[in-house]
DNA sequence: CCCTTGACTTGGATTAATCTTC
DNA sequence: GAAGATTAATCCAAGTCAAGGG
């Protein structure tokens, strides 16, 4: 308490570190530090003084004001009563928990639907077909976990820094270590090095230890008997048998039915299983009986779903569907539920395709502010003017202090000008009057009345209307990007080459439209322009694509929305796959442990190569153009990103994806470590660490290993397997914000391992002390409280204003006492909340990393409302998790 | 094999919407 | 009731990995 009163706030930090335990306070403090050289990173030459200095406008604010009414409606079921939400509304939400099509991989497998049936159709008859196959020997939940090998080695990793032997502080990320010791890899593990085990701390918050369960451990309490039996649980798994089998299947590719085959059926396994209960009720509902009461969720839902889409269904779009109905798929699109389309025959992604293509944004107004060169005005044609402008309204960004920047934007923009433009330099350019203008717009905009911006917003809608809906195989779905990307800056992450160059406009004769062969070709909005083709291919699921600007080699899809089953067929196959890697991942740890010492060089390096991305779930690491900011993963490791420290300890220091730094200490077992320096011996700092290696040989060894293996089902499922392990060890009986905090922490753990990061708020800071003096008022009424409290007792009158304290009692005034104090404490607890996780970014694991169906099943077993864990998008996009048991696990 | 193309997932930053607070 | 903070939605860049062609 005092120290955050008193301190600064990174004391405070400490202080609340501590209350996990010295390896918060650890992280904490690494933490800050991180960020420090994160931003510096980032800035580059500019410091934030640099905003300062102009004008920085907060582009954020907005229309402060709403309209009561429409609020109103809005936010108190948001708020309160999750359930309300989801059956009254009307929007796609209120699908979740209907079953979708996604849903049925087991459509897959049966496969043998030859003929392209429409969508309901086939979802009619996947729905019986649930008996069958069971091939795989072992129940999911059971086997799967075998003693220890299953889990994570991440999530055991145990991070040391210190921080002190650094000399510039940072350390960086200390993902929590884990636990205790025990990661290893079976026979490792054994083995293990002990030595360093421990570290210092272990302690035990629950960060680290995952399932060691059975062994010592013994934070976990109650919940960890339960556990254990989990856990150790059964499992022999045939471990065995699969790997025979691996090595026989060749070639695994997906595409290849016998190794698909395989595949679902594992899937199908799980499956069966989910399918079989489905009694239980989802927990929204039982929660919250007032809305309705006893049925069954599902079947509610469907109607509203029915009823929503209809609604919402334009005539031009009722018109289309009418005829694709009569072209084969009699479905009542909107009321399909259950059913996959999905991949049971071949490559096959749709029977159907209807859709109204894309929107382009509107043509460019010309503003006539004139910019200064030299001083003077400067008359510039709307094409020059337009690119003058993008340049002009980033002058408070970052990228204003890049040279790589501005001189590819002015070698872009002089071939606008001309060689023989007045304009002759940049550096004599002075943007002013266009940056002004712009700010002013801004301004007028954010001015703008309540209902004017509604107005807009609802022309805006109407105009976008008919873009946003596709209708695959009779199934209206949302398109997640239908906008074409309008004209603009490159903006590249890091230190890319081609940042600031300018990424022209998309014109309709760029576009190339995929759409079903029976549905009408989507008319071009812009009048005298026609698409650049049509194709009708169903093996692909994008709506349309154009080729990149900046980089003609790539391509720009338009897909479906992540709540559309295509999306959600493909990511619940992701995460079966990953949870397939558990019942393998023990004989992988063993085969790789076992090459650690091999001869073969190459081999040696995959089995490194491999137990890091298991450990530290690195990404796999392709290899990167020139044209390309200068990053890493795995395979392209460079020599200097690596350094070892004695005895057996690894730093990593490197950038990642989109340039985000990933520094990390860690300690590996010692023949991992003898590797390592073996691999950069001879080298140069820049040469590459794993030279005979690259991404897809890994893949193609790893897929002899596990049918569809590839390096990144390692990260899907350390992920998902830490949010589960952690679930299951931490959840204590309470109140549902405790629970909610549980989870809170099990997501920060995983987005520590994936190294997830974000950049600090420009307003932390000052939100920091502000909430500090904030304490340390209140703690001043505390006292004052309390003095009164002791003169009321002996009769006398309070301090200050006594008239208006008269009437306290002894018992009012300890009420107020206790009540401030609450109010203290959970300031503490916020501040400490937010200190914690200011570079982590929680969002990104919860949207790619992990299973749905753990996080539904949680809450389920312990009546947390899953609108408290899921936003509407995400209900939308795992609608199909959220029948799932809540035995289920991962 | 190696290299390129193609398609789809993952990811941080921005912007918009909503909630909190004074 | 508006400023400030938080959260959700959008945007679009940057990865992964399969497949095709030579």
């Amino acid at each position: 308490m005092m120290a955050a009163e008193d301190s600064d706030k990174l004391n405070v930090s400490d202080d609340f570190d501590d209350e996990d335990g010295p390896v918060v306070f650890k992280r904490t403090n690494t933490t800050s530090k991180k960020n420090q050289l994160l931003s510096e990173v980032k800035k580059s030459t500019s410091s934030l003084d640099g905003q300062t200095q102009r004008k920085t406008p907060d582009m954020s604010s907005s229309n402060g004001q709403n309209s009561g009414v429409q609020k109103s409606k809005i936010s108190p079921a948001t708020k309160t009563l999750p359930i309300d939400i989801s059956t009254a509304s009307t929007s796609p939400v209120s699908s979740f928990n209907v079953k979708s099509p996604v849903a049925n991989p087991k459509a897959s497998l049966s496969g043998d639907k030859s003929k392209p049936l429409s969508g309901s159709k086939v979802l009619n008859d996947v729905k019986e077909e649930k008996p069958s196959v069971k091939q795989l020997p072992k129940e999911n939940s059971k086997d799967s976990d075998d003693e220890e090998d299953d889990k994570p080695l991440s999530a055991r990793l145990k991070m040391n820094s210190n921080h002190n032997s650094k000399a510039a502080p940072i350390v960086k990320k200390p993902v929590e270590d884990s636990d205790d010791d025990d990661d290893l890899p079976l026979s490792a593990r054994l083995s293990r090095n002990s030595g360093t085990s421990g570290s210092g701390y272990d302690h035990s918050d629950q960060k680290k230890p995952l399932l060691k369960v059975h062994k010592s451990h013994q934070e976990g309490s109650s919940t960890s008997v339960k556990q254990e039996k989990l856990v150790t649980g059964s499992v022999k798994r045939p471990l065995d048998k699969t790997s025979s089998l691996n090595s026989s299947v060749k070639k695994p590719k997906l595409s290849d039915p016998a190794s698909s085959a395989k595949i679902k059926q594992v899937f199908v396994k799980h499956e069966s299983k989910v399918d079989d209960d489905d009694d239980h009720i989802p927990i929204s509902q039982r929660l919250a009986k007032s809305s309705a009461s006893g049925n069954k969720s599902s079947s509610m839902k469907k109607i509203e779903k029915g009823v929503k889409v209809n609604k919402s269904g334009s005539a031009l779009f009722k018109k289309q569907v009418k005829k694709m109905k009569k072209s084969g798929s009699k479905s009542e699109y909107s009321k399909s539920t259950k059913l996959l389309p999905s991949a049971g025959d071949g490559q096959k992604k749709w029977t159907t395709l209807v859709h109204n293509g894309v929107i382009f944004p509107p043509p460019y107004k010309p503003h006539g502010r004139k910019m200064l060169y030299k001083g003077k005005p400067v008359d510039l044609t709307p094409e020059q003017e337009e690119v003058a402008t993008m340049f002009a309204v980033m002058q408070d960004t970052d990228y204003m202090q890049k040279e790589k920047f501005k001189s590819n934007f002015w070698s872009d923009w002089r071939k606008l000008l001309g060689k023989n433009h007045v304009i002759q330099n940049l550096e004599d350019c002075d943007f002013t009057p266009i940056y002004d203008w712009f700010q002013v717009e801004k301004e007028k905009k954010k001015q703008m009345s309540t209902e004017e911006k509604k107005a807009l917003k609802e022309e805006k809608a109407k105009q976008e209307e008919k873009y946003m809906w596709a209708i695959v195989d009779g199934v209206k779905e949302k398109v997640g990007n239908f906008r074409v990307e309008p004209p603009g800056l490159f903006r590249g992450r890091g230190e890319h080459p081609k940042m600031g160059k300018l990424k022209r406009r998309i014109h309709p004769d760029d576009i190339t439209i995929n759409i079903g062969k029976d549905a009408p070709i989507p008319e071009c909005s812009i009048p005298g322009e026609k698409w650049k083709e049509i194709r009708h291919d169903n093996t692909v699921t994008w709506l349309a694509f154009w080729s990149d600007p900046i980089n003609p080699k790539l391509f720009k899809y338009v897909f479906l929305a992540a709540s559309s089953s295509l999306k959600g067929q493909s990511d619940k196959e992701k995460y079966e796959k990953a949870r397939m890697l558990k019942n393998y991942i023990g004989n992988i740890r063993a085969a790789y442990t076992k090459d650690f010492t091999s001869k073969d060089i190459t081999r040696k390096q995959i089995a490194v190569a491999t137990y890091l991305i298991d450990k530290l779930a690195l990404r796999a690491g392709n290899e990167k153009d020139d044209d390309e900011a200068d990053t890493v993963g795995c395979c392209t490791l460079k020599v200097e990103n690596v350094t070892a420290e004695a005895p057996n300890k690894l730093q990593f220091s490197f950038l990642g994806k989109d340039s985000i730094k990933y520094e990390n200490t860690v300690e590996v077992e010692l023949p991992v470590y003898n590797a390592i320096l073996k691999f950069q011996k001879g080298k140069r700092p820049g040469d590459d660490l794993f030279d005979m290696l690259d991404t897809s040989k890994l893949n193609a060894h790893l897929k002899e290993l596990m049918p569809g293996l590839t390096a990144k089902v390692f990260r899907t499922f350390n992920a998902s397997f830490t949010l589960d392990d952690m679930l299951t060890k931490d959840t204590k009986d309470g109140d549902v914000a405790e629970k909610i905090g549980t989870y809170q922490a099990a997501n920060k753990q995983v987005a520590i391992i994936c190294n997830h990061q974000r950049s600090v708020s420009k307003s932390h800071t000052a939100q920091m002390s502000k909430l500090t003096e904030k304490i340390a008022e209140l703690q001043g009424v505390l006292k004052e409280l309390k003095t009164d409290l002791g003169r009321v007792k002996k009769g006398k009158a309070p301090l200050k204003s006594p008239e208006r304290k008269r009437n306290l009692t002894p018992d009012a005034l300890e009420k107020k006492i206790s009540q401030t104090n609450a109010k203290i404490e959970k300031m503490r607890r916020d501040m400490k909340t937010k200190e914690d996780l200011k570079t982590v970014a929680l969002g990104t694991s919860k949207i790619n990393y992990l299973d749905p169906r753990i996080t539904v099943a949680w809450c389920k077993r312990h009546e947390v409302p899953i609108e408290k864990i899921f936003n509407k998008s995400l209900l939308a996009k795992f609608a199909w998790a959220m029948d799932v048991d809540p035995d289920f696990k991962f």
